[in-house]
DNA sequence: GATGATTTGTACGTATGTATA
DNA sequence: ATATACATACGTACAAATCAT
């Protein structure tokens, strides 16, 4: 049987909006109707309200009392300062695995980065995208400190909505995957400090790179890029 | 007329049990019953329920599904990984602060840290608790950077229940004052790096010196030290 | 600026899942 | 292990506030 990690309704619904909202199929600034999500998800306002103020937790939804809640919608200036805190979260998890990771993640890490040579090589752009995030991941959890994993994570996907992959996307990944280059050979040296400054100089070419998503309050019939394709090579 | 912030019953409790919480009057580990709160508040268990939801989303609370509510317990390890976040989190708030405060900014700061000066010789203990909340605020405030002012501040309030005043406090709001200082310095000199490794030791020398509330399952009942003098001086 | 339509906020009752005897 | 008790999760109904006209 198919046992769900998450088991309340509530949760479960909470799951697929924030897909949907990381994914862009709901944009930032669109309104978060409890009637409606009621009726799609065919239960009672209770649950969604609740997946709602979850959201709201995560940073993904905003709701102000008798207004209803939207998708978060961060203009350009609150973008970049997000982007600012975010690259030193990375950072110190590059610095803390660099310090504390042990043998058997070093490899694993090592074995994750050719991996993600061969994609490069083989230009599968769809295929780097995923290995990115499990690249950025490994890193998270090689901190050995789970509050800045937690923390980072979170921020990250907080971003999701912003960020898109760039159309030369081919072109980018080589240049991701050569700084990720840098930053696994600081941690295999143990190296803290040019771990952190090596994540830090991607990050920031990161944000450089990437398409930022204007902020809309246009309503989700829009439709522009095929919202799965979108993503960053981050 | 009194006209209130927060406007929901949900958002009022809220405020109510967190402060609570801060402030130590529920203990970490203790449980949140629905059933009591609505009868103690005069209201349903709606508005508790978004209250505790509200709660768990600053990190105060922690839910499972059908297994209730408790006051966010963390132990020695996490308590660890949440100062050394929140350490580089205010490092970076110095280090904003020595790039972008403006001259009136700085003005204030100087002031400010001027008055935290007379309260260590007045001997002043819970004056100088309040303004040291007052000059990490400035800091946040400092860096320009409202996701990271907003970020900061939360970590810094999920920490106060595990952190208090320590014994000899009177001895200690010297060294924090001084090592407010070094702080000062560098902002005003302008010196971002300097700043960041000024607030950095601050912060590693606080760790130190604070008092760990050991995790309790214990009720409430349990006094202790007067819960309205718990703090710490960072 | 007042009124009506719509949406959120709250109360209360029922069902379901967890824990204890 | 089964059953009982109890707290939470959900559904429904009503009240209150916002916005649109």
């Amino acid at each position: 049987m198919t046992k769900h990690p998450k088991r309340t309704q509530a949760d479960m619904i909470r799951e697929v909006l924030s897909d949907r909202i990381v994914h862009g199929i709901l944009r930032p600034g669109e309104a978060l109707d409890e009637t409606s999500l009621a009726a799609e998800f065919g239960v009672s306002r209770t649950p969604i309200r609740e997946a709602l103020r979850q959201l709201e937790s995560i940073g993904l939804a905003l709701s102000r009392p008798h207004r209803g809640t939207i998708v978060t919608n961060v203009g350009e200036r609150e973008l970049h300062d997000i982007f600012r805190v975010m690259g030193e979260l990375e950072a110190l998890c590059a610095r803390l695995s660099a310090e504390a990771m042990t043998p058997g993640e070093c490899e694993a890490l090592s074995h994750l980065h050719a991996h993600g040579a061969e994609l490069v090589l083989r230009g599968d752009v769809g295929g780097y995208l995923a290995h990115n995030e499990q690249f950025h991941d490994a890193l998270y959890a090689g901190s050995h400190n789970g509050f800045l994993e937690e923390t980072t994570r979170s921020v990250r996907r907080r971003l999701a909505p912003f960020r898109r992959m760039q159309f030369e996307a081919l072109h980018r990944i080589a240049h991701s995957q050569r700084e990720h280059g840098a930053v696994v050979a600081a941690i295999l040296d143990g190296d803290a400090d040019r771990a952190a400054r090596a994540m830090l100089e991607h990050l920031s070419i990161v944000e450089r790179a990437v398409d930022r998503i204007s902020p809309s309050h246009r309503a989700a019939g829009e439709d522009g890029a095929d919202p799965l394709l979108r993503a960053d090579v981050g």
